[in-house]
Order: structure tokens, then C-alpha cells, then sequence
DNA sequence: TTTATTGTTTCATAATAATCGAACTCTTTG
DNA sequence: CAAAGAGTTCGATTATTATGAAACAATAAA
């Protein structure tokens, strides 16, 4: 991991909404492992994050889009599509890089 | 150490040059901490960080001096001024918020 | 096979951030 | 005290980012 990455990684959760839907998906996919989730888990991930992401934040589903697109750029989430549903996955590798930070 | 401290350090690591500056910073506060710094150091803080900065650097001092309080508005950094040099301290607070995120 | 539903993409705009030169303050040195 | 050195602040410019409306594609439902 070299800072290129690691510049990426910190732009993507430099801004707070970005932050809060990281950490949302996050949370999501916590419960999902502890197996105490609400909804349909498909392949390990969050069903529907997009929209209820966009259930729980004052913005625009158009820069819900863009802020997901640049979570899965900077290699924090992996999305996928199954059916109409949107399914997300957080990427531990990259959680374990920032915890890694400087060590 | 709420989302918002998190996304100013985020926000302060987030730039390629800013991240350079901090990690350069942060090895110089170790070669200090080894004993191995090969100048003379105030405070337990690395001194000169400034003008050594500018030395590595491409860029205006006006810029570089922009960034530095970035960092310290982020609670990254502590400097303060002796004489004519500015000595410079990394908050390791703030890196152990880093490694503690989403844990 | 229409009609919703789900999300993406394009395009434009407003807001932020990065950068630098020049003028400035404070400190040291001659 | 004058001059040089170390950083800061101000003002302006350029580059990047965040945002949303509207058009779009793909899937599901009626």
C-alpha cells in the first residue's frame, strides 16, 4: 500500500457524507455478520444499500451514485448488481491499510 | 472522536502533498524519538520542519505554510515557534484515532 | 407489453481547495 | 539601527469537488 492508495483511501472519506454512508454500509454489513440484519443478504453483502442510503441521507440518489462510485474507486466498498438490487460489500483489506497507517 | 474530528483528519491527509508533508514530519519525530536525528531538537519536536519541508518540496513556502496549519487544524501536528525555527510535533493522538476507526 | 422501480450517466453549476506572489511580522545578525 | 532570514497573511487565480436535474438503461411487476 503505498501513499497513492492511501491518498485515495483518505480523499474518499474526506468528506463527511461520504463518511457517514461508509460508515453506514459498514454497520450494515456488521450486522449482517453477526447474522441479526433486517433485510435479504445476497452473497455476503448489504442488499439494497443504495436505497436505503438514500432513505437516510438529505441528498440526491444522482450524488448518492457519484459518492458510491468513489468509495468502490478508492477500493473501500465493492458493489454489485443482483436483480434490482443493489449489493455492497466493505473491503476490509483497505479498513486494515488505514489502520496500518504509519505503523 | 466523533465523525466530524475524522473527516477534518481525513480531509488533512487527503492531499498527495499534505500527506507527503505529514509523513516526512512523522520520520523525522522518529529519528528524534531513536536518538538518530541529525539536528538539534527543541522540545521533543523536530526542528527546522519548516524550512526542510520547503527544501523537499516543489512548492511556494505561502503553500507549504497553508498546509501545515491544515495539519494542525486537524489536530495532526503541534508547532510552535522558537527563535527562527519552527519545531514541529506529530499528535499521536490523532494517529491512534486513525487506527481505531470502525474498530 | 406497458408501467414502475432501481440505479447510472451526462451536463451544468456552485462551493471548496490548492497554489503562488507580494507584502508583512518577528527574530537574529552585522 | 540596518539588513537578512524564517514564516505568515492577504488577495487573486486556477483546479477540483459536491451537488442535482434530466435523460437513460435494466429489471420487475401489472
Amino acid at each position: 500500500m503505498n501513499n497513492i492508495d492511501l491518498v485515495k483511501i483518505f480523499k474518499a472519506l474526506s468528506s463527511e457524507q461520504r463518511l457517514n454512508i461508509f460508515i453506514m454500509l459498514y454497520e450494515w454489513n456488521q450486522t449482517i455478520s453477526e447474522g441479526t440484519a433486517d433485510c435479504l443478504c445476497l452473497e455476503d453483502g448489504v442488499e439494497k444499500c443504495f436505497t436505503k442510503t438514500c432513505d437516510c441521507l438529505d441528498l440526491s440518489k444522482s450524488t448518492i451514485s457519484h459518492h458510491f462510485k468513489e468509495l468502490e474507486n478508492a477500493g473501500l466498498i465493492n458493489c454489485t448488481r443482483i436483480g434490482q438490487s443493489s449489493v455492497c460489500k466493505i473491503n476490509m483489506k483497505a479498513i486494515q491499510a488505514i489502520r496500518d497507517f504509519l505503523k
